[in-house]
DNA sequence: GGATAAACGAGACGGTACGTCCCGTCTTGAG
DNA sequence: CTCAAGACGGGACGTACCGTCTCGTTTATCC
């Protein structure tokens, strides 16, 4: 189906109205002021369009799933993370992990947390979107490339890191305190950090990782 | 007249039927197959009444969603895990782990770790499901604390070290592989417990967990 | 399935536990409760037994369908209906229909005429409940023929009067009133009488009507 | 974002899709067929929706209860009634009351006065329904309108009658006998004009009357 | 008095229909 | 040509009753 779907990237030259974006906006709105109201299983396609003042064709149109419509959401929610300061491993992830989890919490104004497991447990029986949610995290994860290469030029860690077992490894811990609803407190994210380093130091050289 | 009747308050000590197990074990089968058939997300109440030819109320009388079901599968799903041989703890551990993985993996004929996250993923908003899980939880993860108790009284854990804290920080590696979809395969496990181990051992003396 | 329930006239020799009177009672009070509260459609056996703390194969050895409750509760509600004073077969009939259309409304502390109507109704489809019916209306009709005989003798009606057709005509305009929801008023039972006595041609010009 | 997007107050005027009337003939059929089948009584919207391979929620929206449907279908069933031919009242009636009576056995392919019955049965507890059917009634009686107030330009019946009256009174006995289930045959659809027009007191000793 | 059997209350059971909601698609006319 | 509005066939939801069926308990006779 999706072949006979304009992409958005391709230009095109047709004539006739074009993706409207403030339709775009108001289904993304919708759906974070549902998240806030009903919570996310109780979202319905129907309700965002409705809430949206759109037509349901046009929600299907460019989001197959409701997990497809959060995860646009996710992708929205950048926040300001800093470059690394580059003093110490232990520091520089603390930084990354106050920005991280304070997204998750929902600094930037949405709980980007409950979106990104709500798509995992998606993603389990849909191929498409635990694609389309890798892509997602490669992205964003390559601020922790540059913590972590630093950490290994400075001695920190030994040369020969697998990076990608690395940053895996670092995101383990939070992830599955994300996944069993315990995810830290702003002043508790230096604990955290320093019981993945406790796992991280001891075995980071030993063996790859197979990646996520 | 009716005041020869028995009231409310002097009602007679009357029974009624009493649940049928032929019953529950059909329901319980209909959701397996269901499972192996259609995926987790695909299984409706109305197919799987439908399936063990049983009444929906009936279905519904005893599991108020789908995910009771699932975890009534879950525990039922024990597996013969032998005392712990007392060697060290990782070889404890290798052991305990190679069961718990197995059975998530299907050895007892059932893919309980699909199971298990999606019974997560649905009490992430089901407070009373959450409760049930977490009652689950703890009678399954008695034998860790005969494993991590002999490991302090040999040595390898210092005394101090936090019972709950541990246990938790034991499953939470194999419990991300589980989210993500990365499972261990049976000769993967030692390189899984060493993994946590690494980090168990340097940081095991430090806080206690809130548990989880 | 009558055959292999107890007959209540056949001589029973075996022993056990009779037929309880104060659950009978309690049954059609429940009904007559009902009735009020929530009117002949919703009634269901399930709230009669619950209401009347009878055991629903109680209610149902007894009576086979609800209607046959709001039979037995015809049945019981009789009323005191005196002799014809003879005077004149109007005079009779407006006592007689007085009466009659009095239980209808309700002054046996039940709406009968609701009852009535709705037996009907169901007897529409269930030959069996027509009979009971037919039965039912046979006897109650036996003072009719008193006051329609003692017409004849009168000569006020032809000697060769057909008793049950003019039982049948005689009932017929209030009967055709209770079902289209029109039961007249007590002081107009004289002019319903007269519109049955009189037929179109006599009468039409008489009195307007309240349409249908 | 919103703020370039239409709101509530003014919103675009878009129409949507439109009734299908195909579907709607298919509801009707389906019930036509069903009530051949199994009587009104076991009808269910399911099973009507099923038949018609409609949706329930598009029968639902256009019918509330199955007797809206049976309503739709009395309207539909309109049969040709001829002027009077101004002869008599008694002729007129007669030829009137051939047509009615026949359209409710069943004449125009559909039994009608089941249809007709069971719906007053549920206009007793619908006032909505019961509103509909008058307006229905009101419509289909216009003819006796004609026939009544020929017969009083006839002098057949006094100039002061009552129109809606007359009609009431004329509809009253057949509708009684469609009420007890004893609908004349065609060759007695005469005698029961004569009922109608002479009452009790001029016609009482003519024939005798099945009872009821 | 003990055995026996019917009727009882309670209520679980397999079913089915209820009326609602949402799915994803299609149709209509406005812009 | 896209959009909103919304009707459509389909199907699951969770509830309520249907009428039947155990379950023990109670009750009334009979041995």
């Amino acid at each position: 189906m999706s072949e006979t779907r304009p992409q958005l990237s391709e230009a095109r030259s047709s004539v006739g109205a074009r993706r409207s974006e403030a339709t775009e906006a108001a289904v993304l709105e919708a759906f974070a002021a549902l998240l806030a109201e009903v919570g996310y299983p109780a979202i319905t396609m129907e309700a965002v369009a409705r809430r949206a003042r759109a037509g349901k064709a046009t929600v299907y149109r460019w989001w197959p799933t409701k997990a497809h419509i959060a995860l646009s959401l996710i992708s929205k929610a950048k926040i300001e993370i800093p470059a690394p300061r580059g003093l110490s491993l232990r520091e520089d992830l603390i930084d990354y992990m106050t920005r991280v989890v304070g997204l998750w919490r929902g600094d930037a104004g949405l709980p980007v947390g409950l979106l990104v497991r709500h798509c995992y447990a998606e993603a389990w029986s849909d191929p498409e979107l635990a694609a389309a949610l890798q892509a997602e995290r490669r992205e964003r994860w390559t601020m922790l490339n540059a913590i972590i290469e630093a950490a290994v030029g400075r001695g920190e860690l030994p040369p020969g890191t697998d990076l990608a077992r690395a940053k895996d490894f670092v995101m383990s811990w939070p992830f599955y305190l994300l996944m069993t609803d315990r995810l830290p407190a702003p002043d508790e994210i230096a604990r955290m950090v320093d019981d993945t380093l406790d796992g991280l130091r001891a075995g980071s050289s030993r063996r790859p990782s197979p990646g996520i």
